[in-house]
DNA sequence: TATTAAAGTTGACACTGTCAAGTTGCTATT
DNA sequence: AATAGCAACTTGACAGTGTCAACTTTAATA
């Protein structure tokens, strides 16, 4: 008897969170309350907060589930076996692209500056984990002046950039592939190590 | 008799307006209500209303404000006489974070993903004249396969990028300088005309 | 001066997050 | 096995929000 249903519901909070991110597909932040989600998984308006102490505990969950899909659309691009380094820093752009173009709402919800609970150790985690993708995927780019950090700031920039502007400009038709298009130009040329 | 104080309060708009803006200064998005404003602008409630049909009006009308501020602060490092293209296109990124790093509300709600009011034709102008000082800066870049345009997309995505990642980073003290010096960093090398 | 439209007020409504107090049902200790 | 205790959930309330409708006041103009 090691996991058993533990109350009422079943579980809560994995059914509010799921609730939450699909309010979070069909509309934008605003669109997100807690009454809904209560609603949404059939549950009195107050039982959300036996969960999520408050608005900002469950934006920061939901920041976690999103920062867990985050990093595996960007390593589902990648090759398993890396060949070429520039290859798989265009793979994992493109898995970056994805996820923002087809999660727009929790997109902004990560990156919009809405305040997140910064001693949330999950968040903490997922946050660091989607980073070590990108230290990985610079790794093998050569240290210039600034050290690895200044290749991983100048990766993540052009990609994040590259993300809100499409998501900025799209108007109605996403097109995802002229995103990507645009990514495989602006990475600009890197050396590599051996 | 050109210009009349028009009505009870005098220029209850931009009085709005200013409100807004103080809001933005201390708080984020949350802590902007139309409510608020009111009172602050000691005048009641629904009083707004007659000047923003709803909040996302409201919304843009401030990002108008926050686009104008925002081309101002890149214009005011860009030297007079451009000499070194390059020089051109760090001191327009220097007023870039300067101005993001100094008005987060207000850049978050530019670009955090808020509803706009598309067919605000001040808004859209407002906007275009900040991508005019991006288009400035670039004109002299050699132009390689994607034409102009790849380039312009590129130096906007290395600096809002990084803009996005100061802010999403700075913990408490915000060290402008060294966001620049990462800035000065990760521009790439890139070709001009003669 | 009379008319008219804009600017501002008042009151209401549904919705929100959050808190306090009560109820239900599982768990574990005795 | 009984019961004490606690976590999960409900109910009810409160202040604050955006928005609407109806009303009053003011200023411009005809």
């Amino acid at each position: 008897m090691v996991k058993k249903k533990p109350h009422h519901h079943g579980n809560l909070r994995a059914a509010l969170i799921e609730a939450g991110l699909e309010l979070l597909q069909v509309g934008n932040l605003e669109t997100l309350s807690m009454r809904k989600l209560a609603v949404k998984a059939g549950v009195s308006h107050a039982a959300p907060a036996h969960h999520f102490a408050n608005l900002t505990a469950l934006h920061s969950a939901l920041m976690t589930e999103g920062y867990k899909m985050f990093a595996e659309s960007m390593r589902a691009d990648m090759p398993p076996e890396p060949r070429d380094p520039r290859e798989t820093i265009l793979a994992a752009g493109r898995g970056y692209l994805t996820f923002a173009l087809s999660n727009e709402g929790l997109f902004n919800l990560m990156f919009g500056g809405t305040p997140r609970d910064h001693n949330d150790e999950n968040l903490n985690q997922a946050a660091d984990d989607a980073y070590d993708v990108l230290r990985e995927i610079c790794a093998p780019i050569v240290k210039g002046e600034g050290g690895s950090q200044t290749n991983e700031t100048m990766i993540w920039a052009l990609i994040h950039g590259l993300a809100r502007l499409a998501l900025h400009t799209k108007r109605g038709s996403i097109n995802a592939a002229q995103a990507f298009e645009t990514w495989r130009l602006i990475l600009p040329p890197l050396e590599f190590e051996t």
